[in-house]
DNA sequence: GACATAATGGACGAACCCGTACGTTCAAGG
DNA sequence: CCTTGAACGTACGGGTTCGTCCATTATGTC
């Protein structure tokens, strides 16, 4: 996680960086994230990340313990990227309809963005959650964007403009699946329906779509 | 797909029932879409399969060609099954509000109940819907879901009540997408916010949300 | 500069898994 | 009955895939 810890050598010299414990796992985990994003846990193959790596699959167990170790390493630092967007949103100045309309711009771009991530997390659901459950780190991780929907529910509500009936974990779930299946799904409703779900026209359509569902919802009393 | 061909034989006698290829397709359908819901095309395993057949494993070679052939098999089966339900919907004595809301509950409903169902849909998504692309006939099955949201849009929009700036296959979307995401993203959802999405009393107040967010949205100007 | 420890590579084994070759039984028609 | 094709079972081969053993080089420390 450091600037790398490695020594003098690595200044300039291009070929004889040797020992890099750092980059190697870095270099692992990128691979192993398209790896496994592109085929599942048990469609990816070992040796095809190895392949890929600049390092060899002896690195791979040494640094992961396996392919299972793997996978939560990799699960864990897409979680860690895409919250750390989120994390750092800036709030405070916006009136709650328009704060509530950032933070749906924000999931929407994210789920957009990081194909990954989301073919991750389905991937993990198709485990029926388990590696997720013995990562506590990434918990922690996610209450964050609960706190700042939260905090904007309140304000609405104080403001007199919000229902009060919708707990923040809800809304959350509301934006999410929306942006979400669009990216997820993108394949069999594209296939079925004869639409492009990344076109730019839609695309923007739907984003506008998903907000005023939302605030809509929010404004019923 | 006919009521079983097989001869005299079979109407009493319990023991002897040997040679009967419906039966025997079905069974192997039946345990394949189990074994394909809960390990994904790659995590299934063909032997597991037959193993819990009546049968043994050349007779899905001899039937489906093979694993891909059986995972399309089990695809298209599980879609006409889905769409058979939505397909029978009654919805032309009740007004537009109304017969949204009989459709979102459908939707709510089917997707909530067919577990297997939905996790199919996501591994394909996983294989970037490769095999779905090459079965025209779950394409015909879903057409009828868009021409029912199509019907009761025009209805609501001659009345006066809904905008007209949303094309029904946006307005399915949105549906599909709270309604899917609820159950396929049930692990991670449910294990990171610490809730449990299958509850009465929050699945009550998940399907009273679409609606209200749908129809609102739809009444907006 | 010697030594302990960390980092790395290549080769390999054992289990697994898909698909098929080959042989057998069943059912319907002559 | 006898033939013929469909329905079925057993056993196995060939390829794949995970994980490890053994050997080697780098790095920091005293």
């Amino acid at each position: 996680m450091s600037i790398s810890t490695s020594p003098r050598k690595a200044v300039a010299n291009e070929r004889s960086r040797t020992n890099d414990p750092d980059r190697t796992k870095a270099d692992i985990l990128a691979v192993a994230t398209e790896e496994f994003a592109a085929h599942g846990l048990s469609g990816a193959r070992v040796d095809a990340i190895a392949e890929r790596t600049r390092t060899s699959k002896r690195m791979i167990y040494y640094y992961f313990g396996g392919k299972d170790g793997l996978y939560l390493a990799v699960l864990e630092k897409a979680y860690a990227d895409i919250r750390a967007i989120e994390a750092a949103l800036e709030l405070d100045l916006l009136d709650p309809i328009g704060a509530l309309r950032r933070v749906i711009d924000q999931t929407f771009e994210n789920d957009d963005s990081h194909t990954d991530f989301v073919r991750l997390v389905s991937i993990e659901n198709i485990n029926q959650g388990k590696h997720l459950a013995e990562a506590p780190s990434i918990r922690q991780i996610n209450l964050r964007i609960i706190e700042i929907i939260g905090a904007i529910l309140e304000r609405g509500q104080a403001a007199g403009l919000f229902r009060s009936d919708l707990e923040p974990v809800d809304v959350h779930m509301m934006i999410s699946a929306f942006c979400f299946f669009r990216v997820a799904n993108r394949h069999t409703f594209g296939s079925i329906h004869r639409v492009d779900l990344s076109e730019p026209d839609r695309r923007q359509k739907h984003k506008q779509m998903i907000a005023d569902a939302v605030v809509g919802l929010l404004l019923q009393k």
